[in-house]
DNA sequence: TGTACATCAGTGAACGCGCGTTCACTGATGTAC
DNA sequence: TGTACATCAGTGAACGCGCGTTCACTGATGTAC
């Protein structure tokens, strides 16, 4: 139990923070969550944390390193979200029919993410910059998005519900097809038209997706 | 009849710039050109004009003002592009072969923008701002790339290629495929890997969209 | 056990930057008389 | 025809802002002796 020092900074007992990466992280996300990778500002992160702008230097190397690991905590938010849905199906299926739709879950979990949490959605995808090739994120926590397509399809190749020689980089067109409508209800101007009926249209493509895969 | 001088091309030193809006706009649309919507700088627009940057507010009434008109700008390229390789199409081919690859080849020219003029590509499209709904541009100069997809569409199904219960909301999700493939060979990480057979899988793309639908 | 000390997560102040935008102005231009 | 004048597209200077980042520092902490 740590004495209460006697010239802390306001609202903290310890002259020593003792997690503020992991504040800063948090308060990262939450700024991405509202607004998107713009709005991932390291000040704005270090004032939400009481502490001085500065501080925030001991734990990450720049705004981009900041940046970098919020969007790795977004990525993993969009799994978990595809991971949700595949957990929500019902137990006992055969085969063929949980195939189908494991894919479709996957779906309408990035669908669903894309729609509830925009700003986050946005950030996990936005792009990294001019100079891009970072080879990051060793340890990450979770499987990546893709990896989650990816076995859903492989599980439709096992149930003989498609070709195999149709299989590799099958995951790249349904991702599209998915990612293309998430993004057209988010930033285009068919937000407000589609966003309300995004469940059945969402269900539309997937029917294409499904077909024409 | 004024005199010539008047009418001054570019490279007159005159007091009145006289075309200041539209050099101020062509600066824009290099500047979207090679960074994106947010590379649209009200200041460096200014400068490239070589202006004063209070100079822009006798022409756009604010810096959000100039991106729409860049953003406007760039929805016709992607149209013309697409008009491109419509118009690349033999003549002469029967109603059934010339629908299915006048739908091909709209989606080929939207793919082949986006990667060759990736910048002016993600202003088009690029989230407006937190409150959207701008009911703007009224007489906008060509069509939008929305309906030239929907006109496509639509002769696929004169030509009895798709069933007229299918037709509504087809064309969303036909963008979206496409779309999407597009933001992630130019956003996400796949850019390295799929950009150079970026041709090939837009085929297949293209493919399962138009057995999908 | 007490004490000295190295460590390093924080502080406080400042930097330079470029931005969008506002203000009061200037002076070339077209037009009315 | 010449001249006065209103118009308004430009200028020049300045504003406040918030950002990322650097510098020299301070002081709580754990540990070695």
């Amino acid at each position: 139990m740590p004495r209460a020092s006697t010239l802390s900074p306001p609202g903290r007992t310890t002259y020593r923070h003792g997690d503020l990466r992991r504040v800063l992280l948090e308060a990262g996300i939450e700024l991405a969550r509202g607004g998107g990778p713009d709005a991932v500002v390291l000040r704005e992160a270090t004032r939400r944390a009481g502490v001085a702008p500065n501080a925030a230097y001991r734990h990450f190397a720049s705004r981009q390193a900041l940046l970098q690991a919020v969007r790795g905590a977004a990525l993993s938010a969009v799994a978990q979200a595809m991971q949700a849905e595949l957990a929500a199906l019902p137990e006992g299926l055969p085969p063929d029919v949980f195939a189908r739709a494991s894919v479709r879950a996957v779906g309408t979990g990035y669908l669903k993410f894309a729609q509830s949490e925009t700003g986050l959605f946005r950030t996990a995808f936005a792009a990294t910059g001019p100079s891009e090739s970072d080879g990051s994120k060793p340890g990450d926590s979770g499987p990546h998005p893709f990896a989650l397509l990816g076995a859903a399809l492989d599980r439709l190749v096992t149930a003989g519900l498609m070709p195999p020689e149709r299989r590799p980089g099958a995951e790249l067109l349904a991702w599209s097809a998915v990612h293309g409508l998430a993004m057209l209800v988010i930033d285009g101007p068919l937000g407000a038209s589609v966003g309300p009926r995004m469940r059945e249209v969402g269900q539309r493509l997937l029917d294409m997706v499904e077909k024409g895969l």
